[in-house]
RNA sequence: GGGAGCAUAGCUCAGUUGGUUUAGAGCAUCUGCCUUACAAGCAGAGGGUCCGCGGUUCGAACCCGUGUGCUCCCACCA
């Protein structure tokens, strides 16, 4: 069979995808065999892949597949989330702009046929991408947040919580988007740096309270600083610090808002600082946190001037309607106008953005529902501190996820969305609540309470009456909300095995827990955290062994990847490109774990020319398949046997460490040993060590031994490059087995003696190279070596490669030539290369003396310890022992050098 | 304002409880090669005040203090 110049990845990704898929490699069922478990962090519907997805899944295809050539039952669910609020406000705009539908208009479940036609388009394209990179998901076990088991496993888990007490509905601030109308967790707002302005406003004394300020004041008014004057009709009192001076005669005194002259008091809380602004502060507890809080203290009443769109309410009096920007610069001309407004200053300030829909965020009075986290957070703070669940980096995230948890505060969990689980609550005429998993339930609920409110009147009435006139039928209007749809993902790991809906069924109990999260950091608090405490809180069990945390991709500037910057590349357009092999080895080899990455489409190009490598390594390998010698292999390479002994030991050395940085998770490092292993040791070294000359055929148990060695090799290789490992383990050689199932051999112990030749052989050739290059040697003039050596015999079976590797056509010992020669020093000994060439002996004399100024430097550090008393009395005598040696060492080149450079003259 | 992390070659990073040379790798750079597996390559080379300062130690890239710079998280003073 021809093998192409280079290697081509489209159709040979596409076939052994296929072949895979044919072969149900992915699939799992529980069995005898250890579970390896990954469930996939679902991607969002929004959109497509992008990088950072790219990393994620490469990571778990990596861990997946080492994990099921070492015999473990691999299952790694793939799936989608819907995303409630992002997903919304994604189809909201599409409806917008492609349909000219305004979801006003739409009824919920007009809205929701929508979603999922959305939901549809992009889980697919998701899907394939997954799909395209390669990845080794169980695709029977697809699975998406809104599926119907999952949509009732959030509502039993939501009806439970109300039942043990820790989910309640009550009045707080929360972060109001005023885009998606909707309450915002926490989490989900992003704080931004922005130049604003703080307007010094003249509130106007009350006419009616008569000569409250001191005469030397003279004026009937303070002044107050604030960033937001369009809130000023919320505003319900004047606050100063108890301890301020300047303000403790307005005590009982009342103030006008301006514009609107309403009365209000002045207060006195500590928690005003009277270095900021003017010292007093305006209260308005419907439109800023701390405000609110010292409301409640003051018994204040609330004033909410917002509507949930952003424009201003009758309850402002005035601008009714107008949004609160435009509000905003109008009042301020209005103050101005009226000579209330004193003074502006430019100021920084740090505003709250919506993650989703990009608008500021308004602190907010509004009835939600919550969850009270602190019984939860416990035992998942504890699971990861007892290092019962491993967190990887360790250091860097620990202290974040400790520090979170015990400074949890209630999740707020109801978001004013159609698209996602609709909370379980009904609401009766009263407005009194019922909490259950259906309507029927809620109502069974509505009629024990109210036939004991029915016998509770008899009981007081006193009046017996005889006939039950039965129940009227109950009007229940449902909650409209729907859940956070982290409330969905924090069941993630248990109910893609339905172990929330079927709590005691064998998948749950032989999948879970999980063995590896791989998730970006961002989502630590969001997604990680929580889904440990549903583990506990419902499982009482850990949802997974470990978490892998990997960093946010960058472009290669290190800015995030966003669309308006354009920098962040399509997925498909680079496998396209690429090849995914090449995409997975370009993202992988400059990813350390939790680092970010910095992506720079160079290390895609160098995944593609490592692909080219080994394509190449194979037609090289191909080639000596037609070609072996018979009987006694005659022409074949003497020392082809050593060459075996050496790169099995090399090999064993590299596997071992690779399984290190595996287990460490350290799967960048394990990729770079693997690469180095192959292009340099095999490729370089070994191949060429045993290469025939052209033409002439190599021994069969060389070639044999070779191929096992490329085998073993592209083992290695295929958790991180599945493709070109396969195709080429199927090129090699005629096979009745697929390499993604070929089951891990135990390592051997390398030879260390072995490997030290092998070292010595390699530091002697790439001199020999070197000095060649410097004295204008061509690679075809042979050249004699002259070796002195009090160690001849080690020289023996490495003779052969040496002559080869550096065309030395004789190599003596221990003899002088005759003529003059290039002289060069390695290790102890002295090498004299003896050619009919010209040889420069200037460039010689300035590398021994280089070398020689390096060695003389270098003794000097070691007699400096040695000479040390101290040095010598606290060290351990193993660094003395080595000491000497060096010492030793040194002196010894150093007498060869100089004798050298005394020959050259 | 509170906390965490980082700073090593032009770039991206290793460097294990302080002692294997006067610090390594990949990429990039430079030089020479179209040598029958590979120019998407081969051979070789150059390149570092381990952020500054101080300390502990016989010995510091590594430990401690301090300064500077960057990144991130938390809080959110009108």
């Amino acid at each position: 069979m021809e093998l192409s110049k280079n290697y081509i990845p489209g159709t040979v990704e596409e076939k052994w995808y296929q072949h895979w898929m044919s072969k149900n490699y992915f699939k799992s069922f529980p069995d005898e065999r250890p579970a390896f478990t990954i469930v996939i962090p679902p991607p969002n519907v929004t959109g497509v892949l992008h990088m950072g997805h790219t990393l994620n899944e490469t990571v778990q295809d990596i861990l997946a597949r080492k994990a099921r050539m070492s015999g473990f039952n691999v299952c790694w669910v793939p799936g989608s989330d819907h995303a409630s609020i992002a997903t919304e406000a994604k189809v909201v705009d599409m409806l917008k702009k492609e349909k000219g539908i305004d979801k006003k208009n739409l009824s919920r479940e007009e809205f929701l046929k929508y979603a999922f036609e959305w939901k549809e388009k992009y889980g697919n394209i998701i899907y394939s991408q997954i799909e395209k990179l390669g990845c080794s998901v169980d695709w029977d076990r697809v699975s998406f947040t809104m599926d119907d088991h999952y949509y009732k496993a959030v509502i039993k888990v939501f009806v439970d919580l109300y039942k043990k007490g820790l989910i309640y509905r009550g009045a707080r601030m929360i972060n109001w988007d005023t885009a998606a109308k909707t309450a915002l967790s926490d989490e989900e707002v992003e704080y931004k740096d922005v130049m604003g302005k703080l307007y010094y406003i003249k509130y106007p004394l009350n006419p009616s309270e008569e000569g409250v300020l001191q005469s030397s004041t003279a004026e009937d008014f303070i002044v107050i600083a604030t960033q937001r004057p369009e809130t000023i009709m919320g505003d319900v009192a004047l606050c100063a610090n108890p301890n301020d001076d300047r303000y403790t005669h307005l005590k009982g005194k009342k103030f006008l808002v301006p514009l609107i002259n309403k009365e209000v008091p002045v207060i006195f809380d500590e928690y005003v600082d009277k270095d900021f602004g003017t010292g007093i502060l305006k209260i308005t507890p419907a439109h800023d946190i701390n405000d609110f809080n010292i409301g409640l203290k003051h018994h204040l009443p609330v004033v909410d001037t917002l509507n949930e769109d952003g424009t201003l309410s009758e309850a402002a009096q005035i601008h009714i309607g107008e949004d609160r920007f435009v509000a905003r610069k109008k009042i301020v001309e209005e103050l101005r106008e009226k000579g209330l407004l004193v003074k502006e200053e430019e100021y920084t300030t740090r505003l709250g953005y919506s993650q989703r829909t990009n608008v500021v965020v308004e602190p907010k009075i509004s009835t939600q529902w919550f969850v009270k986290m602190k019984d939860l957070a416990k035992p998942a703070l504890d699971e990861v501190l007892t290092e019962n669940i491993n967190i990887h980096p360790k250091d860097k995230f620990t202290a974040t996820y400790k520090y979170w948890l015990e400074n949890v505060k209630d999740w707020c969990i109801s978001r004013q969305l159609w698209w996602g689980q609709q909370i379980p609550a009904w609401y009766d005429e009263e407005g009194k609540i019922y909490v259950a998993e259906t309507e029927e339930e809620a109502i069974g609920q509505w009629s024990i309470v109210n036939s004991e409110k029915n016998s509770d009147s008899e009981i007081h009435n006193s009046s017996f009456t005889t006939d039950h006139s039965p129940l009227p039928t109950p009007h229940l209007t449902r909650d409209e909300d729907v859940l956070d749809t982290w409330f969905s993902s924090w069941l993630w790991p248990i109910e893609v095995f339905n172990g929330i809906t079927q709590p005691d069924n064998k998948e749950i109990n032989y999948y879970y827990p999980t063995s590896v999260l791989v998730t970006g950091q961002d989502i630590i608090f969001f997604w990680v955290a929580r889904m440990i405490m549903a583990g506990m809180e419902f499982r009482n069990e850990k949802p997974f062994n470990d978490v892998y945390f990997t960093g946010m991709v960058r472009d290669k500037l290190g800015r995030k990847m966003s669309k308006s910057l354009g920098n962040s590349p399509d997925l498909l357009n680079l496998i396209h490109e690429y090849g995914a092999d090449a995409v997975r080895f370009g993202i992988m080899i400059s990813s350390p774990a939790g680092n970010d990455l910095l992506f720079d489409e160079s290390s895609l190009e160098q995944g593609k020319h490592f692909n080219n490598k080994l394509w190449n390594a194979l037609k090289l390998v191909k080639m000596w398949e037609e070609n072996q010698a018979v009987g006694n292999g005659e022409g074949a390479m003497v020392n082809g046997e050593w060459a075996i002994q050496w790169f099995e030991s090399r090999l064993s050395e590299a596997r071992n460490e690779v399984d290190i940085l595996m287990n460490q998770f350290r799967l960048s490092e394990a990729l770079k040993t693997i690469y180095s292993l192959i292009w340099n040791d095999f490729c370089s070294w070994y191949l060429e060590w045993i290469k025939p000359e052209f033409g002439k055929p190599i021994d069969p148990a060389v070639y044999e031994k070779t191929v096992l060695f490329f085998d073993e090799l592209l083992q290695m290789l295929h958790p991180f490059m599945p493709f070109i490992t396969e195709e080429i383990y199927h090129l090699l050689k005629g096979r009745n087995d697929d390499l993604i199932v070929k089951q891990f051999s135990a390592a051997h112990k390398p030879d260390v003696d072995i490997l030290k030749s092998g070292d010595k052989l390699k530091a002697l050739i790439t001199a020999i190279r070197d000095a060649r290059n410097k004295n204008n040697l061509k690679p075809k003039e042979s050249i004699s070596l002259f070796i002195e050596t009090t160690d001849e015999i080690s020289y023996q079976p490495l003779k052969n490669i040496l002559s080869k590797q550096v065309n030395a056509d004789a190599i003596l010992f221990n003899e002088k030539p005759v003529e003059s020669s290039v002289t060069i020093v390695v290790g102890n000994e002295k090498i004299y290369l003896l050619s009919d060439a010209e040889t420069d002996t200037e460039a010689q004399k300035e590398k021994l003396n280089k070398d020689l100024q390096y060695l003389k430097g270098f003794l000097i550090s070691v007699d400096r310890k040695l000479s040390n008393d101290k040095f010598v009395q606290n060290a351990k005598p193993q660094v003395i022992e080595l000491e000497r040696k060096k010492k030793s060492d040194a002196e010894e080149k150093i007498r060869i050098i100089e004798q050298s450079l005394a020959t050259i003259g």
